[in-house]
DNA sequence: GTTCTAGAAC
DNA sequence: GTTCTAGAAC
């Protein structure tokens, strides 16, 4: 209950700790008494039984603590990081403070969870469990039953290699306490802090536990090794060798170690404000260097005439520089604004200095985006325009004025290139070297950028839906960094074919020239990741798309002799006109199946064949028993084109279906069935599933095959007639994000970390099934009546 | 090292 | 729809 029982290296201050106001009731509803303790440590270093001493110690204080535990949070057995973070989630809702008991060695496996902590208002708190790596190592070693199999040899490997990843949490993480704990007595004090702390009582910010001397030798230790790392590596591969051999024997590894595992959060912010300084005087001073990578110079999107929020503009603006810095090792993007007082601009700046961003790759600057080279002395090959929608040149603001400087020649490959543009979107457009834009700026590409509309008086306003805006706004910034990505890419490889042939004999590059082939085969590449971008709605783009599929009904004629191309391509527009979707090749089976169940008489999976419908047994079945009603109806490949006139189909499909499930019933009286049809179908022709609800078969893989079966995607029969036979057609939800949501139990709803988990769980789960199940006659069993629909 | 997932390719 | 594979997690 004392406060003070951690000791001088960690004394909680006394600044809240003023008991006598009501402490249990405070506990709930007290705003920042709340603590997520992020635990570092390897496996062996002892987060879990540190973590239960505290829970036990912590009893007597009143203050509610839950941990989670990695290793069991899937029923008893490992989980997922996202199960982790739900449950962190729940307990700090509840008003638990909270242990994170999983390894968060590097710095990307805590920032979750830190985020997590600051959305709810907790103190974010690192307990570093910096053990030597010897002690951590046989410890795991020695123990036994762990889950996730870590024991034995294999977990010397595995802590070996964790802690050679491992980042030292530091407080710009965003913690505001750390403890360094180096041994038992350490870890000691820091069980009878947290145990000691009681609901309104909160602890003091800043590091603890941390020697002050050697940290600065470390720090020098850390730099000689960065300086020197090719030496260093020469020097310790004989050790790495040997250690390697003998994994049992981590003699080399604490002197390894030390150097890396200290280093105290002053020094180590010190050096990042430093190196962030150098960084952005070198951007700003040294044009040269500026001038010889790609740089993209790209205005706030959405921020000015169509009235975005800034601060949440600023958010999306620096996390998506950040993902493309990780993700991209080449190119530059540079945020650019007018006026030096700009808000968002130090918005922006003051975000991406706390997430840490190399500000060599992104920065921001003040200046006219049209005139960078000639007046800021910044040269940017790509810039971006705040374009409209038509891509037009008028309006005012950044498009008006990159329009201006660029000249007609802008408007022109514009034109090329794309008509209109869809907020979310972006279009690449090469600019000529007739360009003024060009010859005075070096700009060689202007990319247009549609961002989200909240300006009433402007086109597609979204009436302040910030959720569909801060996405929309979000993919637009994707599309315009990969659009970028894809110049500084394509460029790359263009100067190594243009370097390669000029050094062979010709210098001329045929068409049979390996190297063009190379150029080609890269084009190709960027022209599927074009298409992966959000898609522009001009209509070449669509040709595109419907001419890849046409080639896929010729691709997929397979020799067939009755059935002509022209037939089939026909075919494929017919349907491409009732629905937008387009069938890949390996779409197209049950289309074949249905049109010439004859061809496959021979095959034992086609159980029966009527003038309506052919039965298959599902090739891959997801259940025991898993067969196809198949319409042979041309033309209707999804629910999507059933109108009110198939109704007498579907309830044909469904008796059909009914039938097979009794028989099925009566050779295995335990099974239970279902009938329904997926949402949205990958295969073309619209069929009906019966699937047995067991679910036991090697062919359910993954997480879309579970949700297609166990969620809403899952549209059952019964209802899909009914609502048919009210509305003239079926509700669909279009949201394909359901298949990748959390493993639930088709029964009891319990989540599950992963497919064998939950596997194991549905071959002994006997709940009952959820009541809007029961209804309607959505499940046959043997024991339910059946009911003929006719 | 193994287990598992997610994304690309077909 | 499946298969293959890279990479995340331990």
């Amino acid at each position: 209950m004392d406060p003070d029982a951690g000791g001088s290296t960690a004394a909680p201050s006394t600044s809240t700790a003023t008991p006598g106001t009501g402490p249990g009731a405070e506990t709930k509803e007290g705003v920042g008494k709340k603590v997520m303790v992020i635990l570092v440590g390897p496996p062996g270093s002892g987060k879990s039984t540190f973590a239960e001493a505290v829970l036990n110690a912590a009893a007597a204080t009143g203050r509610p603590w839950a941990r989670v535990c990695q290793d069991t949070i899937g029923k008893g057995k490992a989980g997922t990081k996202i199960l982790c973070l739900k449950a962190a989630a729940d307990a700090l809702k509840e008003g638990k403070s909270v242990f994170i008991d999983r390894c968060n060695l590097e710095r990307e496996q805590r920032a979750d969870f830190v985020k997590l902590g600051s959305t709810v208002q907790a103190d974010v708190h690192a307990v570093f469990l910096d053990l030597p790596a010897k002690v951590c190592i046989s410890r795991s070693v020695s123990r036994t039953g762990h889950e996730g199999n870590l024991q034995g040899g294999m977990a010397a490997m595995v802590v070996n290699r964790m802690l050679k990843k491992k980042e030292v949490p530091l407080l710009t993480e965003g913690f505001s306490r750390i403890m360094f704990c180096k041994d038992d007595d350490d870890i000691k004090k820091a069980v009878d802090t947290y145990g000691a702390l009681g609901p309104s009582d909160s602890l003091a910010s800043g590091v603890f536990g941390e020697k002050s001397k050697v940290p600065v030798q470390a720090g020098i230790m850390r730099f000689l090794k960065k300086a020197d790392t090719s030496s260093a590596q020469k020097s310790s591969g004989t050790m790495l060798t040997s250690s390697e051999r003998n994994p049992g024997q981590q003699n080399t590894l604490p002197k390894q170690e030390n150097p890396e595992a200290i280093g105290t959060c002053s020094i180590e912010v010190e050096k990042k404000s430093n190196n962030m300084k150098k960084n952005e005087e070198q951007s700003k001073q040294s044009v040269s260097s500026v001038i010889n990578s790609h740089t993209l110079a790209f205005p706030s999107i959405s921020t000015a005439d169509f009235q975005f929020d800034l601060e949440r503009a600023s958010d999306i603006i620096v996390d998506t520089a950040a993902e493309f810095v990780q993700k991209h090792d080449n190119g530059r993007l540079v945020l650019v604004d007018l006026s030096q007082k700009s808000r968002i601009l130090s918005l922006v700046k003051d975000k991406a200095s706390k997430k840490s961003i190399d500000s060599s790759r992104f920065f921001t600057f003040v200046g006219d985006i049209t005139q960078l080279k000639s007046k800021g002395g910044l040269q940017c090959n790509v810039i971006a325009n705040a374009a409209n929608w038509r891509l037009k040149a008028g309006g005012g603001g950044v498009n008006a004025a990159i329009f201006n400087a660029a000249g007609e020649a802008l408007q022109r490959a514009t034109k090329e290139c794309a008509d209109t543009l869809r907020p979310g979107s972006s279009v690449s457009v090469p600019l000529p070297s007739t360009s003024p834009l060009h010859q005075k700026e070096g700009v060689t590409h202007v990319i247009h950028v549609l961002g989200p509309n909240m300006n009433p008086m402007r086109p597609d306003c979204l009436k302040n839906d910030y959720t569909k805006g801060c996405k929309i706004l979000h993919d637009a910034y994707n599309s315009l960094f990969e659009n970028f990505a894809s110049i500084v890419q394509n460029h790359t490889v263009k100067q190594n074919v243009e370097t390669s042939s000029k050094k062979s004999a010709s210098g001329v590059i045929s068409p049979n020239d390996s190297k063009m082939k190379r150029a080609d085969s890269h084009d190709s590449e960027r022209a599927k990741k074009y298409k992966l971008l959000p898609p522009i709605l001009p209509s070449r783009q669509n040709h595109e798309h419907k001419g890849s599929n046409t080639q896929n009904h010729h691709d997929n004629s397979m020799g067939s002799s009755d059935a002509p191309n022209q037939a089939r391509e026909e075919d494929g527009k017919k349907n491409s006109a009732v629905t937008s979707k387009t069938w890949g090749s390996w779409a197209q089976a049950l289309y074949e199946v249905a049109m010439h169940p004859e061809k496959y008489k021979n095959s034992d999976s086609i159980l029966e064949t009527s003038d309506e419908v052919v039965v298959l047994k599902d090739l891959y079945p997801k259940a025991k028993k898993h067969v196809l009603v198949i319409s042979r109806t041309d033309g209707l490949d999804s629910l999507a084109d059933v109108k009110k006139e198939h109704l007498p189909l579907l309830r044909s499909m469904h008796s059909v279906g009914l039938k097979w499930a009794q028989k099925f019933l009566e050779e295995d009286a335990s099974l239970t069935f279902r009938l329904g049809y997926h949402s949205v179908p990958s295969m073309r022709q619209l069929h009906l599933h019966v699937i047995s609800q067991d679910f036991n078969s090697p062919s359910l893989k993954n997480k879309k095959h579970w949700n297609s079966f166990t969620s809403a995607f899952f549209l059952d029969s019964v209802d899909v007639m009914e609502e048919v036979e009210q509305q003239g057609s079926a509700t669909i939800s279009p949201d394909e994000k359901i298949l990748g949501m959390e493993l639930r139990c088709h029964r009891c709803r319990s989540a599950h970390p992963n497919i064998p988990k939950l596997k194991s769980h549905i071959a002994a789960c006997k709940s009952s099934f959820p009541s809007h199940l029961l209804k309607k006659d959505k499940l046959l069993s043997a024991s339910t009546p059946h009911m003929d629909c006719t």
